[in-house]
DNA sequence: ATACATACC
DNA sequence: TACTGGTATGTAT
């Protein structure tokens, strides 16, 4: 085997690529020019090295994976190979023979987006059609669970119709030829028929649609030919694809089998325009998986099969002798699908997933290297997104931005909000960090790119979707009753969007899980009218106190509103006393509100309402201010931020250094910043500063610890303020805010924890515990650490359904 | 949650 | 042959 030969970066592949050309018959040749040759066609050709690059890579992991195997001792092969049986055993008798799958596969698809798009067929009319007018026109009858599994592939579970075909009289199982067909009665007269003027046609989306098909096969007054089908599986999988070839005018083939890794793998037997039964019997089925070269079985792919290759397993069979050895060397997933593979076992029930996980959009291009280029790009991108995510109505709280550079090496970056977002300003605004991260990575180098695509994914359930009008408020007064249920009703709608800039600002209403919403109730406890006077209380009983206040007031609308511009600012508070950043002077505290508009879905925000706000509190002073004015209170708060009590956080970082005027994306200063992109500021303070946020939940902390701290003058500054827990009134001893705040945001959670009980969002809540119990982000500048760590606890991902035929990718542990 | 690799069409 | 664009998922961290 070649593998292992090279070691060196360089000259290795090409040594071995030299060598592997070097086999029998070739001997006499001259070794040196063809070698001259392989190199001087790899030079250039950026994608032939990397190629080289990926299989030394694969290489190194076979070499891994033999060393492991040469320390495998006879015991431990001896212990395997009981487990493994045993393992066997059960899956025996897991078998199930008794459905019959059947897997379709369109023949010339490909060939017909072809020619869908060749200039020469556009004039010619064309049929409609589609998959999943397929689906529901043809599969339908025989499975109406059907799944479709890409543009051109389904799985039909046939045993139920099979069972009712049995009794079909003759007339349900006779079909008709189309029109175009009645010249010929063979299957070939594919081409008769495009000679006739058509093409053949699947797309719904094709422009010149609509007519031709369906009027032709009702208005077949020619009657010809009819075809009639018999009632066992070939036949009615016979009919089927005859159906679907006189629908759409392409072939397709199809495999029958008891599950549907097998089906997969049958239909691909008699490929253009065939069938292929397997039996529903065990030595059917074991038979035929002896030969059956791994490579065939869906989700064993060029890197697997290579792995399995060198422990000399070609065939299904050398899998099933072969398992003590793979139950060592793999993961527990990886080989106990290679076990099921080896034993023909698959999924026996069709599951129709019709949820997407992610949207995406890349283009490939020719190197772009220029930042402003790559930015400008990059919002295009966002809009496609954008557009596409309409379409289908879809939201999500996860944007990954994808980069290949020249060299084909690729990167993605992601980040995910608490909230779901859809419109390309929102999109942008993160992908844009996420470019501009990768830029400052780079740089004083440009990155040179040749691809660049962004995705969104994580998107929310419809029902999620809908924006409820129950507010926070109700939640909190149904007390601590069923979180889950009452969840999806957090949400609140507010009308209108006219705000003056200053003001407004994203509230978390939005959100919408029971973390965000366990998030948003923290906030809430900002709210509280008189922490100091009452600071015993705990976090819910303040909670509660609050929406008495409230149901008093009855004015729960401006509440949440001022209780949204509060929280906001304590974000941006804290992230400033975390992030020192140097930027302009401070222009209007509140605009820092605006950056994260960006954010959250526009419809959500609130509106500056002119009904009075009486009871607000100044998160800062606690002083109530009386004014049914945001930007009065606003206002108010700037000036409580930028003297007395909030010195503390410029410990830390000098607030006032850090305000700035942040462009909001729709508005002018933001299109002229994103046209202008040539030179990349590294330390702003922008809008992946909210993502930040977002992604490690609370930072509600700052304003109160400001308020807190504040026994000593400012002149006693130097010997550090004593920090004294406003939860658990510990004094802490530490002059670290960082530090402090998360040990607020621990007593925080334990109340939450406590009040909770037994909750459903109790897991929630302890996963905010914990995630706070991790050192915050490093640094402060630079801004870049946007990952998360994920509590130790969380199931693994093993936990999730895995069906048997999907892919298993990674085979190494 | 994120990054990356693998797979499939 | 070179190699895209879209989606999903396994593994590692």
């Amino acid at each position: 085997m070649d593998y292992g030969t090279a070691t060196t970066k360089g000259e290795g592949y090409l040594s071995r690529m030299a060598l592997n050309d070097n086999k029998a018959g070739m001997e006499g040749l001259d070794r040196a020019k063809i070698n001259k040759i392989i190199m001087e066609s790899s030079k250039g050709s950026k994608f032939y090295e990397y190629e080289l690059k990926k299989e030394h890579q694969v290489n190194q992991r076979i070499e891994k994976m033999m060393s492991q195997k040469a320390h495998i001792t006879e015991q431990q092969l001896k212990t395997a190979q009981a487990q493994v049986e045993m393992t066997a055993s059960e899956l025996e008798k897991s078998r199930d023979l008794s459905r019959i799958i059947v897997h379709v596969d369109m023949d010339a698809f490909y060939a017909a987006v072809e020619m869908r798009d060749c200039p020469d067929l556009k004039d010619k009319p064309m049929a409609v059609g589609s998959m999943s007018m397929l689906i529901r026109e043809i599969f339908a009858d025989y499975d109406p669970q059907f799944q479709p599994v890409s543009l051109d592939e389904a799985y039909l579970d046939f045993t139920e119709h099979l069972e009712l075909r049995k009794s079909w009289p003759e007339a349900s199982r006779t079909h008709r030829y189309s029109s175009w067909s009645t010249d010929i009665e063979q299957p070939e007269h594919q081409q008769e028929s495009e000679a006739k003027g058509f093409s053949p046609v699947l797309f719904e989306d094709s422009p010149s649609s609509s007519q031709s098909l369906s009027n032709s096969q009702t208005a077949d007054a020619t009657g010809r030919t009819t075809e009639v089908f018999g009632t066992s599986v070939e036949e009615a999988v016979r009919e089927m694809r005859f159906r679907i070839e006189q629908k759409t005018m392409l072939t397709a083939s199809a495999g029958i089998a008891p599950n549907m890794m097998l089906a997969k793998v049958c239909s691909d037997k008699n490929k253009p325009n065939g069938q292929y039964r397997l039996a529903s019997n065990r030595e059917a089925v074991m038979d035929f998986i002896q030969n059956l070269p791994v490579r065939k079985v869906s989700g064993i792919g060029k890197v697997s099969e290579k792995m399995l290759n060198a422990l000399d397993i070609s065939s299904c069979a050398h899998l099933g002798q072969q398992m003590a050895l793979l139950s060592l060397l793999f993961s527990e997933t990886a080989w106990r699908h290679l076990m099921q593979v080896s034993l023909g076992l698959g999924s026996t029930y069709i599951v129709r997933n019709e949820e997407r996980k992610s949207m995406s959009t890349e283009r490939t291009f020719k190197e772009l290297n220029r930042p402003d280029e790559q930015l400008s790009l990059c919002r295009e991108l966002c809009e496609d997104l954008a557009q596409d995510l309409k379409k289908e109505d879809l939201k999500g709280k996860s944007v990954t931005l994808k980069l290949k550079n020249v060299n084909f090496e690729v990167k993605t970056r992601a980040v995910t909000l608490p909230c779901a977002i859809a419109t390309a300003d929102e999109i942008f605004a993160l992908a844009k960090d996420l470019l501009k991260t990768e830029i400052e990575n780079e740089s004083p180098q440009p990155l040179r790119l040749r691809l660049m695509g962004v995705r969104m994914s994580a998107f929310v359930s419809p029902d999620d979707k809908k924006t409820l009008q129950k507010s926070i408020v109700g939640f909190l007064q149904s007390g601590k009753a069923d979180v889950r249920g009452s969840t999806q009703e957090v949400r609140q709608q507010f009308e209108g969007d006219h705000l003056p800039s200053c003001s407004l600002s994203l509230t978390a209403q939005t959100c919408q899980t029971k973390e965000e919403v366990t998030w948003q109730i923290k906030k809430k406890g900002l709210l509280e009218d008189h922490p100091v006077d009452r600071p015993q209380l705990s976090f819910f009983q303040r909670a509660r106190a609050k929406r008495l206040q409230l149901q008093v007031c009855s004015q729960e609308r401006e509440n949440e509103q001022s209780a949204s511009v509060l929280t906001l600012r304590d974000e941006h508070a804290h992230k400033r006393a975390e992030t020192p950043k140097k930027d302009t002077g401070p222009k209007c505290a509140a605009s820092h509100l605006s950056e994260t508009d960006a954010l959250c879905p526009s419809e959500a925000r609130p509106s500056t309402s002119s009904s009075a706000l009486n009871c607000l509190t100044c998160p800062v002073c606690f002083s109530h201010v009386s004014t049914d004015n945001l930007n009065v209170f606003n206002s108010h708060i700037d000036q409580c931020l930028s003297k007395g009590e909030f010195h503390i956080l410029n410990s830390n970082a000098d607030v006032k250094d850090n305000y700035k005027e942040i462009e909001v994306p729709g508005t002018d200063a933001h299109e002229d910043q994103i046209k202008n992109n040539q030179q990349v500021e590294p330390n702003r303070l922008d809008q992946h500063h909210l993502t930040n946020d977002c992604v490690h939940t609370t930072t509600l902390i700052n304003g109160d610890s400001g308020t807190v701290t504040s026994h000593r003058p400012r002149s006693d500054h130097d010997k550090g303020p004593v920090l004294i827990c406003p939860v658990c009134h510990l004094t802490q001893d530490t002059n670290d805010l960082a530090i402090f705040n998360r040990h607020v945001d621990l007593c925080l959670n334990q109340e939450v924890l406590h009040e909770m009980g037994n909750s459903p969002s109790l897991e929630i809540a302890k996963s905010n515990v914990i995630d706070r119990s991790i050192p915050p982000p490093r640094q402060a500048g630079s801004g870049k650490s946007k990952r998360r760590d994920s509590p130790s606890y969380l199931p693994s991902k093993k936990a999730r359904g895995q069906s048997p035929h999907n892919t298993i990718d990674k085979f190494f542990r």
